[in-house]
DNA sequence: TAAAAAAAGTTGCAATTGCAACAGAAAGAT
DNA sequence: ATCTTTCTGTTGCAATTGCAACTTTTTTTA
């Protein structure tokens, strides 16, 4: 998305109320705070965000790459547990402010316009990623959970091979299955001729 | 949101855009065609998102209720199912197209810039819903689910007891697991003192 | 380039879950 | 007021899954 580009070229000469900052790998990103509202816009880089139980458990709830946008406002309120925003690479945020988005600067600024519409098509773009994961999650086992979602990546690839844009263990974690039981599963459809695989590029036999 | 009911009635000298529709129980509402990318905003009344796979079944995707934002633009690419949104009440919606919002309208209509806003404001609440069932969904056990479920409600309510959303067998299809196997956990649950039930309504006595 | 860390791949076993098939209660429709 | 449909509640059993505990391979870092 190359308007999010312009829009950070833009801030120079744009409005006070939002920030760019970066972070090196391993720097904490933000923590969700209830009512702060925060939105954070992910410029270059990947961060995970993680939630502390009160056992002191860390789990990964969910991966930010490029063009994402996160932060509280997207999130229920959390009273039990804290989630934090640690990035796994060096990253670029833009941070702002869900209630600056409606009290738009006094000067009307163009940024402040590029800004609004980049934020809902980002948000729309999340809803959509969103409704990918639930599809996926809401089946009732892992070879249907495996097949739906193979089934995604090949329709987006216009293809019956694709690339698992994650490495084995973290599917199994997208997936939220044991990695062990996803890799039985993985090998039960191989041998099974439903789909074939070479490293991370899966191939579907059927249909 | 009485924002989204001041929107409706400025539609009279609003713009030509945006359409409302009524719909009486069980007519379809619109079905999911890929790129028109309609955006629908439920005024009042209850509908579901229904999938029929290849063999003819039926499966409840997603319900939706007032105020709640839908549509081709929130959903990934579907090439070999169809979606359909089917109202379980009358209902009465309202229509646009997503290209729409960014091409305002020349005259740059108030009414153009309330429902921008309102479109924002309604997908960020829609953000939040779904990441509460990813939340919900990505438990391994019925157990969890459950109790993650309920923790949050109790969150919202700030009060350890609350009326669950849904009947029983709806919150089995919100989970996604087979209803009985929920009803035996619930069970367990209830029985092991972590929490007590009656009716819909629920009690954490627990911590 | 050697050491360390992360990822991939396996397996046995116990626990959880889905499925099928009921019966009774409650809510809606005629 | 009765019929019909939906919802709740239960149980046995087989299938799936998670867990624990490994080894091997690949990738990263010092």
């Amino acid at each position: 998305m190359s308007e999010t580009f312009n829009l950070i070229n833009n801030i120079q000469n744009g409005c006070s109320r939002v920030q760019k900052k970066h972070f090196v790998k391993n720097e904490t990103i933000t923590t969700y705070i209830q009512k702060r509202n925060q939105i954070c816009i992910m410029i270059t880089g990947t961060a995970d965000l993680i939630r502390y139980d009160l056992n002191g458990n860390k789990d990964i709830v969910d991966k930010f790459n490029e063009n994402d946008i996160f932060g509280e406002a997207f999130y229920p309120v959390h009273t039990n547990n804290e989630l934090t925003v640690i990035c796994t690479t060096d990253c670029d945020v833009l941070f702002l402010l869900h209630d600056d988005i409606y009290k738009k600067c006094k000067q009307n600024c163009k940024f402040h316009n590029t800004l609004f519409s980049n934020i809902l098509e980002l948000t729309l773009r999340n809803a959509i990623h969103q409704n990918t994961r639930i599809e996926v999650l809401s089946k009732r086992t892992i070879r249907e959970k495996l097949l739906t979602y193979f089934s995604i990546l090949s329709s987006k690839d216009f293809s019956k091979s694709f690339t698992l844009p994650f490495t084995l263990t973290n599917l199994a974690d997208y997936l939220s299955v044991d990695r062990s039981a996803m890799m039985r599963e993985l090998k039960n459809l191989i041998d099974e001729g439903f789909i074939s695989k070479s490293g991370n590029r899966i191939k579907l036999l059927y249909k």
